[in-house]
DNA sequence: CGGCAGCTACTAGATTTATCGTTGACGACC
DNA sequence: GGTCGTCAACGATAAATCTAGTAGCTGCCG
């Protein structure tokens, strides 16, 4: 359970690791949104490996990289560090913070809905 | 509607200031947990002034220091970020991995529900 | 009046982040 | 065999962050 925590950066990285998979350091380059030198890519994808964050086989020549940790992991933690930072500590806050402030269609209010019903069992709303 | 982004150093001085409202260079490094030298403190003040997320009124020979953006925007726009690098820009999802994954009391649920069904103005459910 | 105490201004070093250039290895291709 | 493109390694630079020391001002206590 230690901590994972990214640089905006690395997290760009990441989420092409999470979405797409293993992927070599050209691989990763193309899927970026904003345009970076493959160095820069590589040096990205080994600064996450010395931290452990990402691992690679050899492939030929290259190198494929595939994440160690899972995104549920690094929303988690993210989440917990937000929470306490900048809620005080309490996840109540944050979801009334959500959903009040944020533009959610009824849709998806109702959806989350469904899911608290699920999570209290049934009715126990007295 | 500027970026309001902190650093974490930064979020403990913010919290202060949002906390106990505007408070002198001593008040902050009283009030934080980590244990920092007075320069230090002033050194971030400073920083988040240069920023413009905090502004200071002299009061006799001290400055008093205090928050500039509200709390309420900073965590916004702290969400925002979040669910934009690692929730694929979908609020839905932050939420649903927050009921999963937390440990909520029902009580909390049930308070989140209801705001939901304010929210949805009434049993729009089908 | 003289010095101490508290305050801000200025400066500075160490670390982390972000970004690349260069280099040398290694195959592919002509 | 020589040239070219791709790849990882290494090193380098610039900016941001984090932390704090020193200097200089000012008012208060004795």
């Amino acid at each position: 359970m230690g901590d994972v925590s990214f640089t905006d950066r690395e997290l760009d990285v990441m989420a092409v690791l999470w979405e797409c998979g293993p992927s070599t350091v050209a691989d990763v380059r193309d899927r970026l949104t904003d345009p970076l030198a493959y160095t820069t890519v590589l040096t990205i994808l080994r600064t996450l490996e010395d931290k452990g964050h990402v691992g690679h086989e050899e492939e030929g020549r290259a190198y494929r990289y595939h994440a160690l940790v899972e995104q549920g992991e690094a929303q988690g933690s993210a989440l917990d560090h937000l929470t306490r930072k900048l809620f005080a500590g309490s996840t109540e806050l944050l979801m009334t913070h959500l959903v009040a402030d944020r533009e959610l269609s009824d849709d998806e209010l109702a959806r989350i809905r469904r899911l608290l019903d699920e999570r209290l069992g049934s009715g126990g709303d007295t």
